[in-house]
This record gives C-alpha cells, sequence and structure tokens, in this order.
DNA sequence: GTCTATATAGGGATAGAC
DNA sequence: GTCTATCCCTATATAGAC
C-alpha cells in the first residue's frame, strides 16, 4: 500500500526522504505513487489523467508540467522495474541460464521482488498497457526483464524438461508475488520467502540433480 | 490466425472450420474469434470497434447489430472461459480444497486448458479490462475461475506451507499455458503436458506425504 | 508550479435507409 | 444484416494567465 504521504505539502516542503529511491519526495515522485496505486487497482487504461490529478488536490494540466504525457508516467514506473530487472539479471549471460544457475537467480529474486511487489502487481495487471508502450517506443529488448527470461526459457540447448521446470519456478515466483495481499495477506514476507524458496528447490531438485 | 476472409458478404462462405467449438459459424461467432486475436494481441483498451469491424470486412455500426457493446463482446468471450471454469470446479467444495484434491484438479485443467489456452492468454493479458467488467455486472463471485482459485488457497484451515505449494503449482501450469505460444512453440502439447505434470507432482509431493 | 479555458481527436453508440 | 451519417462524450494535451 502507498500511504500518499499525507502530502500537506503545500507551499514549500523539503520532505524528508522515506523511501530508498534516488528520487527525492517531489511532486513528481508523489504523481508516480499515486499512479502506481490507480493503475494497479483499476487499471492504467481505466484511469484518467483527471483522476490523477484529483487525488494529487490540483488540476488536470498541473501533471503536464511534470509528465509529457499519460503513457510517460507508465513508462517511469515501468523504469523503475527496468533497472532492477538489469540488476538482479546482470550477473548472468542469457545463453548460460542453466537449472543451477536458474536457481541461485531465482533466490535472489523472490527477495527483491517481495520488496518492490507493487511494481510487480502493476506489470502483471497491466500487461497490455505495457506491451503496447513496449512496441512504440524501442526498448531494447533485452533490458526488459520478462524478455529477458522468456528467450533464456527458450534456449533449446537446454533439455526440455528443464526448461519446464524452469519456466514452472519463475512463474511460481511471479505468481505468488501476485497474490501475497489477497491471498496471503496475513503472512509475513519473510515467512512466505521461506516456503516460497522451499517449494521452489523441490520443483527444480530433479534438474540439478547429476542424470 | 483468423484469415478475415476477404468478406465480401460471403453469403455462402464455405470457410474451413478449425475450432471444434459449439457454436456455429455464424458473423457473431467470427467476430469473436477477431476480437479473441486482437484483444491478446493488442489488448482489450487498445483495440477499437472500428478495427474489428474492419477486419470483418464490413463497418463498424453493422458490429451493433450482433453486440450490444463493446464490453459484451469481451463478455462473451468471459463467459465461454466462465462456463469451462464452472465446468471444471464442479466436483470440489471450495472449503475441502485439499492437496491432494488440489493435485487432481490441476491434471485435470493441464489438459482442458491446453485446449482453450487462447482464452487464457486473453485473460492473462487484460486482467484489468476483465477485473473492471467484473465489478460492473454483478456477476457471482463463486462462478469466477480466478476466483474461485483464490479463495480456496486463502482457506486458512490448509497449513500454511501447503497453500504456498498449492499457489505455486496453480501458477506454474497457468504460467506454462501462458508461454506455450512464445517459449514453447516448437513443443507438441501433449508432450508439455506430460512434462508439466511431472513438474507439477514434483511440486506437491511434500504436501502429498504424510507428515 | 499550478490554474482556467480550450483545442482536438477518437471512441462508443444510435437512427434510420437499404 | 449491413451501410451512411451523426451524436455525444471523454480523454489527452496545449495555450497562456497568475
Amino acid at each position: 500500500m502507498i500511504t500518499s504521504h499525507t502530502g500537506t505539502s503545500g507551499a514549500e516542503g523539503k520532505l524528508p526522504v522515506a523511501t530508498g529511491s534516488a528520487e527525492h519526495l517531489s511532486t513528481r515522485k508523489r504523481i508516480l505513487d499515486i499512479a502506481l496505486e490507480l493503475f494497479t487497482t483499476q487499471g492504467y487504461d481505466k484511469t484518467s489523467m483527471r483522476e490523477i490529478a484529483a487525488r494529487m488536490g490540483f488540476s488536470k494540466p498541473a501533471i503536464y508540467y511534470h509528465f509529457a504525457s499519460k503513457e510517460d508516467i507508465l513508462m517511469a514506473l515501468h523504469l523503475r522495474l527496468h533497472e532492477f530487472g538489469r540488476n538482479a539479471v546482470s550477473t548472468v549471460q542469457r545463453d548460460e541460464a542453466s537449472p543451477r544457475v536458474w536457481m541461485a537467480l531465482l533466490d535472489r529474486l523472490i527477495d527483491q521482488i517481495l520488496e518492490l511487489h507493487d511494481l510487480f502487481v502493476l506489470q502483471e495487471r497491466n500487461q497490455a498497457a505495457l506491451a503496447h508502450l513496449h512496441r512504440e517506443r524501442h526498448i531494447s529488448e533485452q533490458d526488459l526483464l520478462e524478455d529477458w527470461f522468456s528467450l533464456a526459457l527458450a534456449n533449446q540447448e537446454i533439455p526440455l524438461d528443464d526448461r519446464v521446470r524452469m519456466t514452472c519456478a519463475f512463474k511460481a515466483v511471479m505468481g505468488v508475488m501476485d497474490l501475497v495481499d489477497d491471498v496471503f495477506s496475513e503472512v509475513p514476507s519473510a515467512a512466505l520467502a521461506a516456503l516460497l524458496r522451499e517449494a521452489v528447490n523441490d520443483l527444480m531438485a530433479p534438474s540439478l540433480d547429476p542424470k
């Protein structure tokens, strides 16, 4: 949940930064937070600029001072994830994603995703809108998390049964993240992460043993 | 792929039917097929009625003879899945979805989903639009596949570790279906189904053994 | 940095002819 | 069952004042 911060803000806030993000707590950031919430709950396309503005407490055109377009807002949100993705995956070449490497990757991802899971829900719930964005502006394919994984999983040099398990493991991790709020709302993140790790481990075990 | 067929009326189009659906090959059905393709590739919101009409070979208002609204088209598509869902789940009470029952359920689902996987991709890619539809018209919650599963997985009488495994298994199945075309395009369905079953089995094994 | 007012386009939907 | 023409609304986005 985004606590939108009381935001009295008003005139001149040198508001203290609560997040570890690089962005300072400017109006821009507040817009992004509100947009994130609205986009995930209502969907990108069903959310209007007017609506975002209303939540901000001011009027629609004001947003255009901070963002050139509605898509730019989505883009900015997307880039947070982008950066994270590049980071998470940087140590691994896509064509050497063996089951063992994959496990290590997922293991690292579990914690990291939990922290950013708002962004992942956004991604999950607005695949269509993001795909469109992705098509329009020519984002280098390698940079995107989902694409990177898809391509890695399509690698035919890996035995098919391993690929299936790797896919299952990946989707299981992402899927559980998606249900963190709905299904596992009462469960502490750490506990969930531990159980998830266990499950993934059992799932991948046959691919990790020498054959 | 739907070959839009030149279209000129086609009073007597002997179009070869590829699908085994129950609906006869009426204009209505062709609209649904085209919409399905467009909605999945471009997203529901980015697809206009004009676009659907163009593919049909006639003009926008003609569609309104067959469907009262754009949402109705999505709805009709959604109902196919709906019916399937109710069917797939009918034998199980939600509160008795033990790990063992769950396994059996997924086992049945795997084949069935493969057959209808176009519809599942639609669902995955347009979660936002469908959620909205779902909110507006008051569809009985129990009837929807995703909701049914979410609620079953939220059942706190089931041990948490089992719930996590069940969730992983479910998401793995759905997730692999989603990637059938992208990642596993070269793999025959039957082979994929078999491997998927194996993976799910290993994943669920610890929950099936007596503790 | 935020406002009011406005331009503009596109989409969903209807009326009524054929 | 399909067409033409049209209505109407909403949404994005801009211009320019404060």
